[in-house]
DNA sequence: TTCCATGCAAAGGGTTTGCACTCTC
DNA sequence: GAGAGTGCAAACCCTTTGCATGGAA
């Protein structure tokens, strides 16, 4: 958690093309460290644990840098707020609509078959999959 | 489109449980007389060609409440904006994220295999699937 | 010095809410 | 006349933008 990691975040951003800046650095933390699902709001938040005098704006700016340069991918699951996923590999999730937890879906559970037939001139970007679930009535 | 139109429209609502009104009637002639995906905005605009008094209160209510009878479905597939679909029957989308194009895919493009395990006590609302493409670079 | 990153506050845009008016049963 | 539906405008919330400051090359 302390300086090798810093070290490991540094690197990522250079090996992105991204210049180092401390906000750059404690926001890669946040979201570059381990698995998570957050929104711009919950970075923020935890970046200002840490470094209370960060910006809103600078964590927005940051996000789409860092989703520019495929360090995260964004996720579009709730018209409320956009989610960040630090893990960009292609996988599905799970989104519970009651209390608006977002998961990883286990590799094997779904599969998509089938290539879709694109029209001329598009490219594939990418293929999302969302499993919506709620609380079961009692 | 004239008469036998609006009354199997009022026929749908009611069916549905959802008191007839000429607001709701015109909301139903836009996204229920045959496949479209549409914002709320687009809506109110389609709405108000023919109805122009008609408030934007009123649409997104309305919306609302044809989404908890099922009468549409709504896709959460762009952070600017929700779009609503007439068919609900199980399918998926491609969408254009440079035009905002968001169309169906054809049935037999791609196929989801298998149950994603779901914790307990929760139950499947749906499976969404989004294809999304862009427009080649020249 | 030039350029980019940052912070702050204000603006923007889709959606929701509060409230008064109207209509229906 | 109670309850619901509607219209209007203001409020809300997430996100973006404008602008001035500050730091790095």
């Amino acid at each position: 958690m302390e300086m090798n990691q810093f070290r490991n975040i540094a690197d990522t951003l250079r090996r992105a093309g991204i210049p180092v800046t401390f906000q750059r650095l404690e926001i890669g933390r946040v979201l570059l460290s381990e698995p998570v699902h957050l929104s711009a709001d919950q970075v923020l938040a935890r970046v200002r644990e840490t470094t209370p005098e960060t910006s809103r704006a600078t964590v927005y700016n940051t996000l789409k840098v860092f989703k520019e340069k495929k360090l995260i991918r964004e996720l579009i699951v709730d018209p409320e707020r956009v989610f960040y996923d630090s893990s960009t590999h292609p996988h599905y999730h799970i989104y519970d609509v009651t209390t608006g937890m977002l998961c990883d879906l286990p590799e094997d559970d779904l599969k998509v078959v089938g290539q879709p037939v694109l029209p001329p001139g598009m490219e594939l970007e990418e293929v999302d999959v969302i499993v919506r679930v709620r609380s079961k009535a009692a």
